[in-house]
DNA sequence: GCACTGGATGTTT
DNA sequence: AAACATCCAGTGC
């Protein structure tokens, strides 16, 4: 199925009512349904701690942004921030999980998938203010 | 303030 | 043992 997020068509992959996998395709040139917020994802098949990362990262609204490291903290694995950034890496649930809301704790953005020009358009898109490389401090999530 | 470094860190494979 | 979408304290502009 194909929906629209921030002006990218976005592809989910559905498997009896569960997300499997969702891939960002590129622009949106035409129109396609806003993607849901709420999806039921297949979450088996992955450790405990990748699940309370992911759980937690859903927490994360639209216009705002956790570090790698309050993000590890509020899961219950205070110090795991480099695994949290792990964990996003292989991300099958872009946006759902939205792990373009994750930056590093001097407020660049760091890694994402599909490049730093996607995870800052999307988060502008969100309403997330920068200056300059970086993200602007009250934009900081408090799980 | 900036840029860079080296070492520590938790989890996975 | 190695890899990693990190962090922090230190150093020198």
């Amino acid at each position: 199925m194909l929906y629209s997020y921030a002006g990218f068509k976005v592809k989910v992959m559905q498997e009896q009512g569960v997300v499997k996998r969702i891939t960002i395709l590129g622009e949106a040139r035409e129109v396609l349904p806003a993607l849901p917020r709420s999806m039921k994802l297949d979450l088996s098949g992955f450790t405990p701690f990748e699940r309370a990362v992911m759980e937690k990262a859903r927490e994360i609204p639209p216009g705002k942004v956790a570090t790698y490291a309050t993000l590890a903290k509020a899961a219950g694995y205070p110090g795991a921030a480099r695994a949290v950034g792990n964990v996003m890496a292989k991300n099958p649930f872009p946006i759902i999980v939205p792990c373009h809301r994750v930056v590093r704790s001097d407020f660049r953005v760091g890694g994402y998938a599909y490049g730093g020009e996607v995870k800052r358009r999307l988060l502008r898109a969100e309403g997330v203010a920068f200056a300059g490389e970086r993200v602007k401090k009250p934009y900081l999530w408090n799980f």
